[in-house]
DNA sequence: GAATAAAACGAACGGTCGTGCTAATTTGGT
DNA sequence: ACCAAATTAGCACGACCGTTCGTTTTATTC
């Protein structure tokens, strides 16, 4: 690998790692170029513009996003048991990870995000939805397994597992309780309940 | 009342408008300034500091929750259709009216907050917190008028209903999904009737 | 209507923001 | 070892940030 793309990876790196914690609104050249020790005009060659960098930092996210969640998960038998994975998995991604120490940036940013168009807004906007759209992906499967009732709607699913998994994080990340774990698994089992019934 | 606190409040009515869009961080005093058609020194003198300015307008956004969502909702009988009165009254919160149109402050502040600590955050933090209180005891409630059985956890109960409601803010102001609303309804229905079984 | 207090203003400060430009340095191929 | 290309640094810019200050305008009170 090149000089340039090993520092334009650890750029993205300390980025993701920024962002995650403080948004990616905050995000600033000069902060990033301190933290990756290079000068901000040498971090600003790597990336057009700051738009791009945030982007970027949002491609990354998606690719880690993809190797710790995703694919960990798809490796189990197809049905309850690949969605139970995406859950698990899931959880662990909203805990803080070496790279991402504040949490799932998706669900920081979309809230951040909400009222703001533009280029950064839309790549947000389809990998959220490329998250869910797995989320429903695996319900089907389930429902074709015989492992969830036939008339369930797996999109419907899709979205109460989502919402369950941003309750998660507000509970863990910003409430912080202890008990943050324990009651989303109790809320994921109920959920499994009704899928099944 | 004096000159100076209405324009004060006009100053907050903004700043509300404007962090229900943006964000708190994103709150600048000149941008708030311009948006209320006084100087930034004029708007200065009003607050001490952009943080004391942040909480006041925290604190109004908690003042309309409360004649938004709670007061209505306690109008109601108690028990399950008080729960169900809080749901609704909160669903029309999260959807945008006329002085915040961003939607729930507080779901995304906390968003934004959850790695920043500082009085901001702490006065963020009770205000969920007394929020989410507010549902657990319209629980507890409908636990002692026998219309959710007796075994019901209330907190768990309102862990649920709070990620629900999160959910739909993310389905209706950021994926913008129309069927959001239905999304929410069903999810609510069904929360309600595993309360009860 | 005059005296006094409250409120709003305009200018300026030191900083930091994103973004150009050019010059120096480092890198990789020969 | 040399050269071209790729990479990084240095510097400057205009804009805006939160904040302070002294002054001027506007409200309130007698």
């Amino acid at each position: 690998m090149s000089k340039g793309r090993e520092t334009r990876d650890a750029i993205l790196r300390a980025g993701l790692a920024q962002a995650s914690q403080f948004g990616l609104e905050a995000l600033t050249i000069g902060g990033l170029a301190r933290a990756a020790g290079i000068s901000k005009s040498g971090l600003f060659a790597h990336f057009g513009s700051k738009e791009d960098l945030q982007r970027e930092v949002l491609r990354s996210a998606a690719g880690r996003f993809v190797d710790q969640v995703v694919r960990p998960a798809i490796k189990r038998p197809r049905g309850e048991p690949r969605v139970r994975g995406l859950f698990e998995q899931w959880l662990e991604w909203i805990d803080a990870s070496e790279d991402v120490p504040g949490g799932c940036l998706f669900a920081a940013c979309s809230m951040e995000y909400d009222e703001r168009p533009g280029p950064v807004r839309d790549t947000l906007h389809d990998e959220v939805g490329a998250s869910r759209g797995t989320l429903a992906r695996a319900a089907r499967v389930a429902v074709e397994e015989g492992h969830f009732r036939a008339n369930l709607d797996p999109d419907q699913f899709a979205f109460e597992l989502h919402a369950l998994l941003l309750g998660y994080h507000m509970e863990s990340r910003f409430l912080r309780r202890p008990q943050a774990h324990a009651r989303a698994c109790r809320a994921f089992e109920s959920l499994l309940r009704s899928a099944r019934a």
